[in-house]
RNA sequence: GUGGGCGUAGCUCAGGUGGUUAGAGCGCCAGGUUGUGGCCCUGGAGGCCGGGGGUUCAAGUCCCCUCGUUCACCCCA
């Protein structure tokens, strides 16, 4: 309540990225941005908030980011918006805006948010890199889709990741299999957890998931949604898997895995960091959305795509130590000692010609500024004291190994220092 | 939303059972070398000990509240 003593702070859950770390997730960013890019798909950006609607229809209102997690407010202008609290929706719904041809890939890089409590791994702001195809249900996509993702971890060196594939069947089996399914939980009610005991009617599906023993020895024993798939289901499954097999990636048949959002349908999968401590090792996950275009209002169109969460996938490559990103570091620093002019013209001509100079500022003795330099990581220190300044020459030294040093005059050094092939 | 741990310099942390001017390492700045970084030495700056209230002659230390943080549950990237 003491005002006077608010000293500001990022929100709860949320983080600044600083140097040298933000130089990692640019790094990170441009390598998925590479790979989507040579899987055939393009950029999109959509707005960080949307009409609440697209989440309560494209989610559906049990899922609980909607339910209890989202960042939801009334604009000035009395209408209902969400921060997105994931990334499929808000391009499904530009899909349907714009109409592009089908198949239209995208990718994304842009951060979602929901409002539950931080841990190790989850944040209220956090950041997904993700790839959507939709117009196509075409199994051969779900194996392209997996692949990207299995392939882009293991580019970053992780080698801890194992991916878990499951069929959620479509609008024409999974009925059925829901309906057995309630009526085996109803039978043996008595044996659920607390929580299920009570709740398995509203979503049957989410009790295959519970870790509790009861929920497990219960569902054990109860059907399974693979061996109620029907035939087209079974074949498009098959075909993943084996498709996946045949591209060199790893899958294991995973009957539990049933993510959060209602739009799933056949193939879902997701990634596990086995590396990671923490309850939150997914890394990454998705699958196949046959009606959420239908749902969000547009025509019934078949969709696939997957997310990645940026944070976890560093926790995860922290925990492998693998993919360090060193920060960039200046070829030459002007240290200038005779008031700094000719610091001042040296880096700009450096700068223009895309060399990456730095130098001191504040006047500095040129034993603080060529500390300064070594700090920097600048492979030469280009020293204008007295003498140079006098004669129009730069004493250029090596700093990364022992001294050396020569003196040159101006054109000489940037000449050397603008072209390739220099020392 | 529920429960536990922790909040002392920019960073990582010391500070038995409450007792005078709160410490270290690293980092930062300066000097040792009036033209030269890294190593070394010396010195310096930098803390209302998260905030508020209480107990006490006395609180960084004990109690309550609050905020923040962290871990777990739930759920998810």
């Amino acid at each position: 309540m003491s005002e006077e003593q608010f000293t500001p702070q990022a929100p709860t859950g949320t983080h600044d990225v600083m140097p040298p770390e933000s130089f990692r997730w640019q790094a990170l960013v441009a390598k998925f941005a590479s790979m989507a890019t040579a899987y055939g798909f393009g950029l999109v950006h959509t707005p960080m908030f949307e009409d609440v609607r697209v989440f309560h229809r494209g989610l559906g209102d049990a899922a609980e980011v909607v339910s209890k997690e989202m960042y939801d407010f009334e604009d000035r202008g009395g209408r209902h918006l969400a921060l997105r609290p994931e990334g499929t929706a808000p391009v499904v719904r530009a899909f349907i805006q714009h109409r592009p041809a089908t198949p239209f890939k995208a990718w994304y890089a842009s951060p979602s948010f929901r409002y539950e409590r931080p841990q190790a791994g989850r944040y209220r702001q956090h950041h997904q890199l993700g790839v959507e195809v939709i117009g196509s249900d075409d199994a051969d996509l779900d194996i392209e889709v997996i692949e990207l993702a299995s392939r882009f971890f293991r580019d970053l060196g992780l080698q801890h990741v194992v991916l878990k594939i499951n069929s959620m069947g479509c609008s024409a089996c999974r009925p059925a299999y829901v309906e057995q399914l309630k009526v085996h939980l109803q039978a043996h009610e008595v044996d659920l957890c607390d929580e299920h005991g009570e709740r398995w009617a509203s979503n049957p599906l989410r009790v295959l998931d519970c870790k509790k023993p009861g929920c497990i020895g219960v569902t054990t024993i109860g059907p399974m949604l693979r061996d109620h798939l029907c035939a087209a289901c079974a074949e498009h499954h098959h075909h993943v898997v084996a498709g996946l097999a045949e591209v060199g990636v790893d899958s294991v048949q995973d009957d539990r895995l049933v993510r959060g959002f209602d739009y799933y349908t056949r193939t879902t999968f997701e990634f596990a960091a086995t590396s990671l401590e923490s309850a939150q090792n997914a890394i990454g996950g998705g699958g196949r959305y046959d009606g959420l275009v239908e749902l969000l209002g547009g025509p019934a169109t078949p969709g696939i795509g997957f997310g990645v969460g940026m944070e976890r996938v560093l926790l995860a490559c922290d925990a492998e130590t693998t993919f360090s990103v060193a920060a960039p570091t200046p070829r030459v620093f002007v240290v200038d000692v005779t008031g700094g002019t000719h610091a001042r013209t040296l880096v700009a001509t450096l700068r223009q010609a895309g060399v990456f100079a730095e130098r001191a500022y504040d006047s500095r003795s040129m034993k603080s500024q060529l500390k300064v330099a070594d700090r920097s990581g600048a492979a030469f220190a280009a020293i204008i004291g007295e003498q140079e300044a006098a004669s129009g020459s730069v004493t250029i030294r090596a700093l990364r190994h022992e001294a050396d040093q020569e003196t040159l005059s101006v054109e000489e050094f940037l000449t050397r220092f603008t072209s390739q092939g220099d020392q």
